[in-house]
DNA sequence: TCTGGGGTCCTAGGACCC
DNA sequence: TCTGGGGTCCTAGGACCC
C-alpha cells in the first residue's frame, strides 16, 4: 500500500460541545457530561468541556471526584440521541469529500484521501471550515501516511488543530511522544515497558530489538509494538464492519445482595440484548454473563448453545442459568449479559468450520 | 467518594482432529 | 503406539479503545 494519505477527524470535547451549542448559557462555563448527570451517583465523566479541564476533570474520572474538583461545573446526563444527530451531520460532511470513510465512535473518523485530487491538508482545512460554519463546532484533524500516524497527529494540536505528518517526518515526530500515545498501548503495557526495558517514549521503544519484544510480549504483540514504534501501520480504512457481539450491562447505585433481585436484573438485561439483536438483524449462539462484586473483582460465565437464539425468553433463561453457576457470596455492583457468535438474518451463512486441513 | 457502558482483540489451556 | 506439528473450538480473563 504505497504512498497513502489518511485523515483522522476528531471532534473536540464532543458531548460537552453539543450541550454548549444547544444551551448557549453554558458557553464559557465548565460542563461535565457523564452518567445520569448527578454527581452524587455512581458514574464517570464521559466528556469534560475545556473550561472544566484545568480543574483536573477528564474522561473516565468518577463523577463524585469531578464534583469535588469542580463543584461549580454544570453536570449533565449523557444524551446519545442528541449526539447521534450531530454525529450524522458531521459524517455527511465527511462523506461529501468522496473519500472512503471509517468511523470510530460518534465523533471520530478516518478518511483515505489518497485518490482525491486535492492535497490532504487542503481537504482537512475544508472539512474543518464546513464543521465550523455548518455545525458551529470544532474538529481537530491529523494527516499522515496511515491511520496510526493520522490519529496521533490529530491529538497533537487540540482543539481545532490541523497537524500534518508527512512520511519523512514520522520518526522524528513520534520519537519524543510517550508510548501511551500509541494506539493499543495503555497503562499496563506502558508500565511493563518502563519496568522491563526502561522505555518511556516511542523513540525508546523503537530502540528495542524485535526479538526482545517478542520474548516479553509474545509473537503478535511483540511484532505489533515493533511496527508501531516506527509509525508503521498497513491497516486499511475499512468502511463496513460486522458486529461481533451485542451486550448490556448495568452498575447498580446500591450493590445487590438478594439473589432474586440479581436474577430479575439479569433477565431484564438479557431481554434488552435479545431486543437489540433482533433489531440489528442477528441471532447468537454464545451467551456470557458478567458479575462484578463490590470488591471490583469481575467474573464471567459463558455457554455456547446448540442452536442460535434471538428471543427474550430464551436469552433470559440461559443468562439466569449462568448466574446460578456463579458463587454469589458477596454484594454485586454490576451485572452484564453479552451475546456473541452472531449469525446475520440477512446473510444466513455464519462463519462455518473452514475446509478440513489435509491429513499429514 | 473510588472505579460507566458499549465494544474489539488477544492469550492460554484443555479437548479434539488430522 | 509414540512423538511432533498444525489446526479449531471452547471457556475465562485481561488489555485497550471511545
Ligand atoms: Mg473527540
Amino acid at each position: 500500500m504505497p504512498g497513502r494519505t489518511i485523515l483522522h477527524v476528531d471532534m473536540d470535547a464532543f458531548f460537552a460541545a453539543v450541550e454548549q451549542l444547544r444551551r448557549p448559557e453554558l458557553r464559557g462555563r465548565p460542563v461535565v457530561v457523564g452518567g445520569r448527570g448527578d454527581p452524587s451517583e455512581r458514574g464517570v465523566v464521559s466528556t469534560a468541556s475545556y473550561e472544566a479541564r484545568p480543574f483536573g476533570v477528564h474522561s473516565g474520572l468518577p463523577l463524585r471526584t469531578a464534583y469535588q474538583r469542580c463543584p461549580q461545573a454544570v453536570f449533565l446526563p449523557v444524551d446519545f440521541q442528541a449526539y447521534r444527530e450531530v454525529s450524522e451531520r458531521m459524517h455527511a460532511i465527511l462523506r461529501d469529500t468522496g473519500a472512503r470513510l471509517q468511523s470510530l465512535g460518534l465523533d471520530e473518523a478516518f478518511l483515505d484521501v489518497t485518490d482525491l485530487p486535492e492535497p490532504g491538508e487542503a481537504i482537512a482545512r475544508a472539512i474543518q471550515e464546513r464543521i465550523a460554519s455548518e455545525l458551529l463546532l470544532t474538529a481537530s484533524v491529523g494527516v499522515g501516511p496511515n491511520k496510526l500516524v493520522a490519529k496521533i497527529a490529530s491529538g497533537l494540536n487540540k482543539p481545532a488543530g490541523l497537524t500534518v505528518i508527512p512520511e519523512r517526518d514520522v520518526e522524528a515526530r513520534l520519537a519524543p511522544l510517550p508510548v501511551t500515545t500509541l494506539w493499543g498501548v495503555g497503562p499496563k503495557t506502558a508500565a511493563r515497558l518502563h519496568q522491563v526495558f526502561g522505555v518511556n517514549t516511542v523513540g525508546d521503544l523503537a530502540g528495542i530489538p524485535l526479538e526482545r519484544l517478542q520474548e516479553e510480549y509474545g509473537p503478535r504483540l511483540g511484532a505489533y509494538l515493533h511496527r508501531i514504534a516506527r509509525g508503521i501501520d498497513e491497516s486499511p480504512v475499512q468502511t463496513e464492519w460486522e458486529p461481533r457481539s451485542v451486550s448490556r450491562e448495568h452498575t447498580f447505585q446500591v450493590d445487590l445482595r438478594r439473589i432474586e433481585a440479581m436474577r430479575e436484573a439479569v433477565a431484564r438485561l438479557a431481554g434488552r440484548v435479545a431486543d437489540d439483536l433482533r433489531e440489528q438483524g442477528y441471532s447468537a449462539t454464545t451467551v456470557t454473563l458478567k458479575v462484578r462484586f463490590a470488591t471490583f473483582r469481575t467474573v464471567s460465565r459463558s455457554c455456547t448453545l446448540p442452536a442460535v437464539i434471538d428471543d427474550r425468553a430464551a436469552m433470559a433463561e440461559v443468562a439466569v442459568a449462568l448466574l446460578d453457576k456463579v458463587v454469589v457470596d458477596r454484594p454485586v455492583r454490576l451485572l452484564g449479559v453479552r451475546a456473541s457468535k452472531l449469525a446475520s438474518a440477512r446473510s444466513p451463512a455464519p462463519a462455518g468450520p473452514p475446509a478440513a486441513t489435509p491429513a499429514p
